[in-house]
This record gives structure tokens, C-alpha cells and sequence, in this order.
DNA sequence: TCTTTGTTGATAATTATTATTATTTATTTT
DNA sequence: AAAATAAATAATAATAATTATCAACAAAGA
């Protein structure tokens, strides 16, 4: 899913975000990457080619763009801030062996939870959204976690 | 529910702990609490009866809790990890208003999405357990949210 | 161009948590 | 019971992740 600058521009002016060249690459990476990463592992993928660049800055980029809608904040067990660019409501599988976080759709278990909380109700309380968290590890940490 | 302190002692004694005051009391706030604190406010808490406790110790302790199996660690989307002397399976509400978490236990939920996974296999995993993290905002904050 | 406003990089500060270690307390051995 | 051993605690230092500060820089508007 490679997207191309054009695509990433107007996205960012699409959120009210002035374009900068910090802006576009911390975005780009973060769509052309799943693997949910910390904002170290962005900075560090970013420093190659761009070694001026400052993990304040990324820090606070990410942060810009939670605020703007354009990427969701997720934390792990381990206490540290994980970023995902994917914005459709989707749960999460860790492993608790690998670290890894891995994207978990399925529209039959949404219709599911949806329908239950139709009908239970809970007072007092503007129910925003719901996600599974599912953890366990991985059987062959060299394979990939497939859903079928 | 008020737990003794005979109960107390024969928890932490039945999970190969030595009973010593520390980890009677900071147990026992753990059990008559239903707000999942923080290790800071649980120290808080002890210290009013208690002011030689040390934070480091209350850390250590509920570390040593986790590990034996007595309590959860539960992470929250601010970052910072909260205590659940709750051991069954159950799920949580967020408020991202209050910080609160609340408790949500359902039989029915549980066993919709228990049985959505015996049917949909996730590949080169072994799955432990899924929780499903409700969030959103109570409407009148001063009151409580009540699952009916 | 001058002015204003927003962004970045460098760096300092903060927060939550963990590690270290000497002291205290409990348990076992003599 | 006294001495020896082991475990737990308090005080403190260290670490990691994140946020705040601020001067330099860049873009946009007048
Ligand atoms: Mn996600
Ligand atoms: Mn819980
Ligand atoms: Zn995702
Ligand atoms: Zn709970």
C-alpha cells in the first residue's frame, strides 16, 4: 500500500496540518509500516535518511496528530505509547512473547458487540467505543500470526 | 466486603507469601477498593496510618502480587499502570472524563465471543485471553455508571 | 519587505517505575 | 536462647519514556 506524497500531503492539509518535510515522513512511515511502532522506533527508522531530525519533535508530531484524528495512540502492557495510522475501529492481538501487535478485524464479531451493548445498557455512561484486546503468544515467533 | 484480616493473612500465606504488614495492608486497600489505583495511590493511602511505608516498597510488593497471581496490572490509555484485586475474568469501562475504570462483568458477552473464537481460529497462536475495554464518558459525573 | 505566527531542534525537566544497598525483621540452625 | 541465615523494607539513586522550554528557523499574511 504504497501512498504517494500527493496522498500524504492532502491528508495532512486535509486535518488542518501544515505540510513540513518532519510531518510527511513521520506520517509516511507510519502508513507504510504494521507494526505498530513506539515513537523511538520512528525516530530511528526516520534518522537514516534524515539524521537532523529531533525525537522531541516526533514525539510531538504524533501527539499533533492524535489531536487531528489522523492516528491513534495505543498503549501496551509494558506502559509504553504505541501509534497505529489505521483510523477504522479494529481490535488488537499481542503477543505477550514478541511485543508485537497485531490488527484484528472482523465485521461478524463487531455486529456481535454492537448488538449486545443494543440491548444491555449502561447508565449514566456515553458508551464511545469498544475493543478486544486479545493477548497469547505466538506459537513459531519466525511465522507470521494468520487469521482465517 | 469486609475481609479480615485472618482471610487476609491465609490469601497471601496460600500464595507462598510471607505475611508481613506491608503486604497486609497494601492488599487490604487493594481489596476494599473498587477504583484500580495506582501504586502512588495506593501509597497515599497507607501512609496516612502507615508513614514509615516506602513508595519503592508498595512498587515491589504489588510487583510480587502480580507475579504470584494475587492481583492484575492493568494499563491505562494515559500510560500509567492501575492494581485490580479482581482475579476473574471481566472486562472494563473507561471513562476519559474521570479516569475512572469501572468493572463490567457479563456472562452473555463472554460467552458470545468465547464462542466467536472457537469458530474463527487465529493461525500460529495461542490465544490466552481477551478483554474488551468499553470507553467513553459519563454523562453526569458526579454520579455512578450502572449497568442494568 | 516587515510582521506575525507556527514549527523545529536542542536541551532541560518531569513522571512513572525499577535498581541498589544498608538496615530491619523474620526464620532456621546450633 | 543465641548465633547465623535469609528475606523484606526504607531510603535513595538510577532509568526510561515523555513532556516542557525556548531560541532559531520557516512559512504566511499584510
Ligand atoms: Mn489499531
Ligand atoms: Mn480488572
Ligand atoms: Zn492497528
Ligand atoms: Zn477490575
Amino acid at each position: 500500500m504504497l501512498k504517494d506524497l500527493q496522498y500524504i500531503k492532502q491528508t495532512l492539509a486535509g486535518h488542518g496540518l501544515k505540510v513540513t518535510h518532519q510531518r510527511m515522513v513521520i506520517y509516511q512511515v507510519l502508513q507504510e509500516t504494521d507494526t505498530h511502532p513506539a515513537a523511538e522506533g520512528i525516530y530511528e527508522k526516520i534518522k537514516k535518511k534524515n539524521p537532523s531530525i529531533s525525537l522531541g519533535t516526533v514525539y510531538k508530531t504524533l501527539e499533533v496528530f492524535v489531536e487531528k484524528g489522523l492516528i491513534k495512540k495505543i498503549n501496551t502492557s509494558e506502559g509504553n505509547m504505541r501509534y497505529d495510522a489505521r483510523m477504522d475501529i479494529h481490535n488488537h492481538i499481542y503477543c505477550t512473547n514478541t511485543k508485537e501487535i497485531i490488527d484484528f478485524k472482523d465485521d461478524e464479531l463487531d455486529m456481535l458487540v454492537r448488538d449486545f451493548f443494543k440491548r444491555k445498557k449502561i447508565g449514566n455512561f456515553n458508551l464511545k467505543e469498544f475493543r478486544l484486546h486479545i493477548s497469547g503468544e505466538k506459537i513459531d515467533p519466525g511465522k507470521h500470526i494468520e487469521i482465517t
